[in-house]
DNA sequence: CAGATTTGACCCGC
DNA sequence: GCGGGTCAAATCTG
């Protein structure tokens, strides 16, 4: 099953009673105090789960430390067809501004100019015993050396480069499907929770980017957001190159 | 009234 | 036995 973590900052607006909005339509089905931890922890499954068969599971809980940061995991992929209308958020993050909720971490050493280069910067690629067809490696972009808890995350940073990666993103064509399929196997195994073989659902997956690294000098333009979404292929990168490039 | 949430019980692995 | 994950009955909500 594939498993991956994101860390997310409730913003002011969306409030501590913010509930990260990811685009799927989850139902609570329980809630447990964590030893040790301040805040209980609350378990979602897909709505779906009976409708679709759909196995998708996502827990969340408060960071202890910062209230106003949000540590979901996710686990399984999500089967179902959301109902578009309701389910999927109609203005994804592909605005913008970052969405309410973004993906953080910021007590690292800031990354110094070669890491940027070098794509150290927060890639964080936690990839499970994939199973080939329906997991992929998940990775969650945020600084470096984010949840380091489980050992098994990797750097593909020198992957990356040698990959054509950073081809697809500094020339993002518009058209989308050409350049996609060049590096399919790339961004299978670079996205995020994608899910390219949900045809004619046309299903919009986003995970909003690093963002608030605010301290590194990566900013928040670098990524502004990461976003996969309709149409098969259709892989929207919203990336501001120049700056990634310096 | 249907679907979601709450919450203690239950289950299972360590 | 304990901690974490899930179940399910009761409750809530629109």
């Amino acid at each position: 099953m594939p498993r991956w973590t994101e860390q997310v900052q409730l913003n002011s607006e969306a409030g501590l009673e913010g509930h990260h909005e990811d685009g799927y339509s989850w139902r609570k089905y329980g809630q447990k105090e964590i030893l040790g931890a301040r805040f209980p922890r609350a378990y979602y499954r897909c709505t779906h789960r009976n409708a679709q068969g759909c196995l998708a599971t996502k827990q969340v809980q408060r960071s202890d430390q910062d209230p106003t940061v949000v540590e979901v995991k996710y686990r399984g992929r999500h089967t179902c067809i959301q109902a578009r209308s309701s389910a999927i958020s109609p203005d994804p993050i592909i605005k913008e501004e970052p969405p309410k909720a973004t993906a953080i971490r910021q007590e690292q050493p800031k990354p110094s100019l070669d890491t940027l280069l070098s794509f150290k910067w927060g890639l964080n690629v936690k990839a499970e015993n994939a199973r080939q067809d329906d997991v992929f490696p998940l990775f969650t972009f945020s600084s470096p050396a984010v949840e380091t808890e489980n050992g098994e995350r990797d750097y593909f940073a020198d992957a990356l480069m040698d990959d054509g990666f950073m081809d697809t993103f500094s020339s993002p064509a518009t058209s989308g499907s050409n350049y996609f399929s060049l590096s399919l196997d790339h961004m299978a195994n670079f996205c995020p929770p994608i899910s390219v073989q949900t045809p004619e659902s046309g299903l919009t997956e986003i995970v909003s980017a690093p963002t608030s690294v605010t301290n590194s000098p990566m900013g928040d333009a670098a990524f502004s957001a990461f976003s996969l979404g309709k149409d098969d292929f259709n892989l929207d990168c919203s990336f501001d190159g120049s700056e990634f490039l310096l």
